[in-house]
DNA sequence: CATCATATAGTCAAACTGACTCAAACCCCG
DNA sequence: CGGGGTTTGAGTCAGTTTGACTATATGATG
């Protein structure tokens, strides 16, 4: 079966959209999971941070040697969700801040030979902790808005997952699953001008979040910058307010 | 083989979301395609318009004479968004004027015995149209507010379009998605009063609509009326501004 | 202690929003 | 055939929000 082949490969080997020649003759479509993982790093030369995700390298046909998206076969008794923070973890050694469904991709020709439909999540991580990241020889990170050809139609499901994270309303939840739990204001204003690619002016920015109420100020401050001491800040989890009904993590 | 056997029912008795023993057996999990499908009607008592939806009795077990949400097995080789729409043709005769992924449900639990996935497509069609729907004893429209239990998680599902219709910020492709090709001011503002369950103001509504730029005036009005013509409008598809550059019809 | 750099507070005008008024234009009724 | 009724379509006005900007606070640095 399709799923217990794949289960038995490690994570860094699991083609996530391709099968082999054998298993395309028993079924007519297959189901995988994949998942869009954003972490936020410093850039080389610019000291602006900018989005960043890993890839695997395919190790086998088709598309061998592209890198792909992480992600594998939809096991029998996973859930779709866990089987994305599974991927996740295996993939980067660390746990989704923040995990969603994307959308479903199921052109017929997305990939050679068999019909493969991948049920795509999105996550974030945090960014201190991705720098240790396990890089192996099969997992790179890349910076998102400067990949190489992917593999499959992975190259335009980023390109959608980033369109996501760009226009999705409720930054408050998004911008501190990047950070720790406690954060100054303009460590927060860096993950909106990061994720939305441009310089937010510091005091519109404190009096926009102040007004949404979606922090709590605590009593501590940094020091030893070189400068006035920051407020620390953290994250108001009742107020998680407009929420969907339905699904999202 | 699955989807074999689904085409060869007619659409009303296929069942979206089980199978017979024998196919349960045969694979790990199966992929389906359903339709939430929203048109507006003027409801029995208050003359206002709502959002109503065509639902499908299924014929068989799980869920025998408990109606459902339209859809099949997806065969193999149709696309995801094609299965949708046929679906809609065969349960309504009528054509898709709006047609978008809304969200793929894999809880393993949501159907006994065999684990299902559903990847679900909501879609706007005509009012006027929907009226002369063809209604057979195994379909029938609700109203989406009042909806009895239904099969599997389908109540959730049509909750979750019903959140996602109304919290959609494009409105302008939606709205006149109810509509002909042109239309009054009026009528558009019906649309969004019913869709957003409050009352507008027409003299704002007009500001904000021709303020947005999505609307071309014509020359024509609509007389007949016990008041001033009105002049009808028509959608500016240019000015599809905004688009995901990814899914999204 | 003067200076630097950012935190934080405040100002101001333009744009936007909701509630409201008012004339225009047509149908209906007498 | 003219007035009442009703909706269209334009405009006003106050309150709020937004973007650009100025000013002060405060610890680190030399």
């Amino acid at each position: 079966m399709l799923e217990d082949t794949a289960q038995t490969l490690p994570i860094a080997k699991q083609n996530p959209l391709a099968v082999g020649g054998a298993a395309a003759s028993a079924a007519a479509s297959s189901l995988a999971v994949s998942t869009v993982i954003f972490a936020l790093r410093p850039d080389e030369e610019s000291h602006l941070k900018t989005l960043w995700l890993p890839l695997v390298r395919r190790t086998r046909d088709p598309h061998r040697d592209l890198w792909a998206l992480p992600g594998g076969w939809l096991p029998a008794g996973e859930e779709l969700a866990a089987a994305a923070g599974r991927t996740l973890r295996e993939t980067t050694d660390l746990s989704p801040r923040y995990l969603e469904q994307l959308y479903t991709f199921g052109d017929i020709d997305r990939s050679p030979g068999l019909r493969v439909v991948s049920v795509v999540y999105w996550a974030l991580v945090r960014s201190e902790v991705a720098e240790r990241a396990s890089v192996g020889d099969n997992v790179r990170w890349f910076a998102a808005d400067q990949l190489p050809p992917l593999a499959f139609d992975h190259n335009r499901i980023v390109e959608y997952a980033l369109w996501r994270l760009r226009t999705k309303v409720e930054y408050a939840r998004i911008a501190h699953a990047f950070l720790g739990d406690t954060f100054t204001l303009a460590q927060l204003r860096e993950v909106h001008e990061a994720v939305l690619q441009k310089a937010l002016d510091p005091a519109n920015f404190r009096r926009s979040i102040e007004a949404s109420g979606n922090l709590i100020s605590t009593d501590q401050h940094v020091a030893g910058a070189r400068h006035r001491p920051a407020r620390l800040y953290r994250y108001d989890d009742r107020a998680n307010d407009h929420d969907p009904p339905g699904p999202a993590l």
